[in-house]
DNA sequence: AAATACCCTTAATATAGTTTAAGCCCGAGG
DNA sequence: CCTCGGGCTTAAACTATATTAAGGGTATTT
């Protein structure tokens, strides 16, 4: 009878710290967990199964975690920060394909899968913390459970979403158009990046930008 | 043993059949099965699973099988003929989002996922044949066998990574670059299609592709 | 076979976006 | 403290692309 309560009170002991540990510290992993419960959220054991294959870093302002010709090994969770991923042309100009902040994934899905160098370089813009996860891992969770496979499969059909939406404004609509667009779907970004990241997203040069800037803002 | 040659023979006999139907026959069922061929492919199990979720129409030049505002109810697979997916601004100026030919497949995937109203046309450019799969049924080969998953899903990131190099030349190349890329990637696409077509793919008005075209022949 | 719609081209003019160059402001590093 | 580089702006000249309008050819429908 004493034993059965000491085990009651040990159990509620490693619960509150288990509560604490997941609900009042603000740790990365927590931001991952919390970005599947938009989707299909995990229960306790999934996420110790998604915790034990996911690998911490703290990343520097300007820092590269995947370079062109490197062979992109990890998919990567964006907890704080913010990352460009973009491409270098002939000229040495670069062109921003995608930005990533909190909650968002990057990765170069063509080199990931296909193990190709990438053509891309995926660069922090803030000092950021991120959470990865490699090949055998991702593909060790897609199998063993489906919520993970459904979970992922979610995130790459809102990305192809946003890219087949990129694609129609890039083919439909000026500048002017974009920009608006950018900043209003983007809010969080518009704030935090320089301008010259957003022309080179969008498209443009950052004089043209400044362009457009001014006449809206006349209107 | 008289009964025993029996049963070899009429094996046999329906194994001919078989072998008949699915190499000789340029039926469009075995156009789908070749194309999981570049992936995982299907053993003769898995194509009759798939063969009964699977449903065949032929479509009329002009015809539309995706109209806006509907709900995309289907995967579709085109067997043959060609299909274009687009756009109408309020102008009423229509822009090609994507073409798909013989091999490819083609969707609204926010709407077919989401059950939302569609913002797309899908249209006939030629008379085609078509192979459509349901949600509950792509959902049951989903679930029920791993190699579906893993085929779609590479269908998936293959048409992701097109996607982003479509992006990469919106933002950094010129019409004539994007013009000679569009013949060099898809150069079945460019016998077939009128210019007019073309030109709404890559985000120009048919007059000037016309002047790029006339460009490239003077060099 | 005629009528119609579609497709392609050309050219003049207008607009959108780039290039080059210069100057200003501000934050980081010596 | 100074200086240096990055980011932002302006403006003039230039280039890429759109618009408008017109004409000719070819396939589709009547």
């Amino acid at each position: 009878m004493l034993r059965t309560r000491l085990k009651v009170k040990l159990f509620l002991f490693q619960l509150l710290v288990y509560l604490n540990h997941i609900i009042t510290l603000p740790v990365p992993i927590n931001k991952l967990f919390a970005s599947f419960d938009n989707y299909l959220p995990l229960d306790a054991e999934e996420r110790e199964e998604l915790r034990e294959r996911v690998t911490e870093r703290k990343i520097k302002r300007r820092q590269f975690i995947l370079q062109e010709s490197d062979v992109c090994k990890h998919y990567t969770f964006v907890a704080e920060g913010c990352f460009k991923k973009f491409q270098v042309d002939d000229k040495g100009v670069e062109h921003n394909l995608q930005f990533a902040a909190e909650g968002d994934w990057i990765m170069e899905i063509d080199s990931f899968y296909a193990d190709k160098p990438s053509r891309v370089y995926i660069e922090a813009i803030e000092p950021s913390v991120i959470l990865q996860i490699k090949k055998p891992d991702l593909f060790y969770l897609f199998t063993n459970n489906p919520k993970f496979d459904r979970n992922f499969r979610v995130i790459m059909e809102t990305r192809f979403v946003e890219l087949e939406n990129r694609i129609l404004q890039a083919i439909s609509s000026t500048a002017e158009e974009r920009y608006l667009s950018f900043i209003n779907q983007y809010p969080h970004l518009f704030q935090r990046l320089p301008s010259t990241q957003i022309a080179s997203y969008l498209g443009i040069t950052p004089e043209f930008l400044s362009k457009v800037r001014n006449n809206i803002a006349k209107k």
